[in-house]
DNA sequence: CTGAAAGCGCTAACAA
DNA sequence: TTGTTAGCGCTTTCAG
């Protein structure tokens, strides 16, 4: 079996109490003894049991993370993130995911709780009304939220409704002006609200009328008849969609290819997330980008502050900055109009 | 404070081992006793502490998950595929990433083991040689390796060798007969090599002759200018690039189109791992798949299997089934030759 | 500077 | 059926 701390000090011929000093505060104990007992450490290859720690109450050092899904490479890039911080500073990580599900959430957080997380890193489906969030801001572990852009909560996320705005005026910049707003199944999310709020504003600043939200299957192979239908017949069909992420910004690129609709010549797309593989797309795909192992990093550094008692900011939430990133799915419609802000086309980055 | 078991055997007029029991053997309690336990239990809303559960070195119920990076969709979606039954089975993740480090490789599977871990699901760059890993045979936790496709240890895998010797055929059908591997900073990893292998295999049975692999910076934002120059000059340049993974194959793509290079006409490529977004790019990469999520979930079951002293088979690896991706990248050569094996390019898998 | 002992929350003998 | 008690590995008073 593994040693325990009884067996370092049998072997060094010391109480277990010597031991634990040397291993904690070395400083407290006679050189000799600490190197006596350094050797017995090393001879019986001990490694201080966390658990036996973690019982006293003291710190775990355990970190819990949850997050909708790793399918979509912003919450892997947020993990990340959290990840290179977690173990440059001797934390350990708990990972659950919810699917989105709130369900799922109330019980990942549950269990980390159960599990005596020291605090929470998580992404939930609505920030806002989460009742669970209300109850750990009571008595559970400290918390920070990101990409729920909240100012009621710890949270660390670009401002949506700003960055949505931004993109959505980039493509009336560019002429369009029957855009349409498409959703995943996040419709129910607080981010593709707060998106699409943006995109709303921006055609109204704009004189435009904005349409509701078109819900799209997010899984499908293949985008719905009833959807293309949508966007490619009728003299009002969209000249331009604004994707509430990246990933149904491809599978929609995907469908209109197949439906033999060009883009940016039939279509221009403007996506949501700045995904890297999105460059590689032909053509590249423009999308609004959220720094998101940035956000990770910011969220780790904030709860550290919190835990350590460190931080006690007016404000909870961190807002970072966005980009546009221009790419080759959007096309200018000619309107025999100028185009004022024309400029945020030529690829600097928005904040 | 989070109410102990203590709480509970106070508020419902029990001892603490009849409340333990309630929770873990409820059929031995009365029922009016189990009904005021459960009583006291919601009144408190009490959640066993399962650190009090693992100090009594019962089950953890916890597996440890190392990785050597999220960056990379292959590993987000064994992941993906681990944590589903891992939740649904009550258990906790603990992760690391590595980044291809073997120190932190060392470091990670030391840390899990102290925190007594039930379980390791891993994926290290080097399983043959590992020493750590025989360490852990000897007396450390039970372990699968995920995409360490060797026979020395228990692991879930694609064959790699046959794999990347099926591509190469198809590549050679296509009447390919200059073809060069590349691969990125994994060139150390047995997967590389392996790869390589099957390259080189494939490449002599039809008669040609192997190039050594060409490594490339994986990083970087563009090709190196020696590498281009490579790709592009001379009368021995390849007509097609068999790439050691799909990220890198895109990284490729790109530098190849910046270089005013088109694919297929000019080079055709095939990539390995079958990344779902490789078939959103123009034109769709071909590839070689591997069913990571069905890796992880095999993984976690084989490790359930042996956590629970169920497997006991003869052979510790599983090979699943790779894919072969067609895709637009690759294009016909005419050789005014017949092109044997031609009907691997209609799309069906090759196991 | 070192040791003895209590106790973190829980489970599992063993008694009653 | 229920209660008493020991102890998992560790840290931390409190004495010495």
């Amino acid at each position: 079996m593994t040693p325990t701390i009884k067996d370092v000090a049998a072997h060094a011929g010391f109480s277990i109490a010597t031991v634990s000093r040397a291993i904690n505060a070395p400083h407290t104990v006679n050189p000799v003894t600490l190197a006596k007992v350094q050797q017995a450490i090393d001879a019986l290859k001990f490694r201080p049991n966390p658990i036996g720690r973690q019982l006293r109450g003291e710190r775990t050092r355990l970190i819990g993370v949850v997050l909708p899904t790793l399918a979509n490479p912003v919450f892997a890039e947020c993990l990340q993130g959290i990840d290179e911080l977690a173990s440059a500073q001797g934390f350990r990580l708990m990972l659950m995911t919810t699917q989105y599900d709130a369900q799922r959430e109330r019980h990942a957080i549950e269990t980390l709780r159960a599990q005596r997380v020291e605090g929470l890193i998580l992404t939930v489906a609505d920030a806002d009304t989460h009742p669970l969030l209300d109850d750990i801001d009571a008595d559970g572990p400290l918390y920070v939220l990101m990409h729920n852009d909240t100012t009621r909560r710890p949270s660390v996320s670009v401002d949506n409704h700003q960055a949505a705005c931004d993109g959505v005026r980039m493509l009336i910049a560019h002429g369009h002006r029957r855009i349409l707003m498409l959703a995943g199944t996040l419709a129910a999310s607080d981010r593709a609200r707060q998106r699409y709020a943006g995109y709303a504003h921006a055609m109204e600043q704009a004189g435009l009328t904005p349409a509701p939200p078109l819900e799209i299957d997010f899984n499908a192979e293949n985008l719905a008849p009833s959807v293309l239908a949508h966007l490619s017949t009728g003299p009002a069909r969209p000249t331009a969609l604004f994707c509430s992420n990246d990933l149904l910004a491809m599978v929609v690129m995907r469908g209109l290819c197949r439906a033999r609709l060009r883009v940016p010549h039939d279509m221009s797309i403007l996506g949501f997330d700045g995904l890297a593989m999105g460059e590689l797309l032909a053509p590249p795909l423009a999308s609004i980008g959220t720094p998101n192992g940035e956000i990770g990093r910011a969220a780790w550094q904030r709860l550290m502050a919190r835990i350590s008692g460190e931080y006690v900011g007016p404000t909870l939430d961190l807002t970072l900055p966005h980009t546009l990133r221009q790419g080759g799915t959007i096309s200018a419609i000619a309107t025999g109009v100028s185009v004022p802000g024309r400029d945020v086309t030529r690829g600097d980055a928005l904040i």
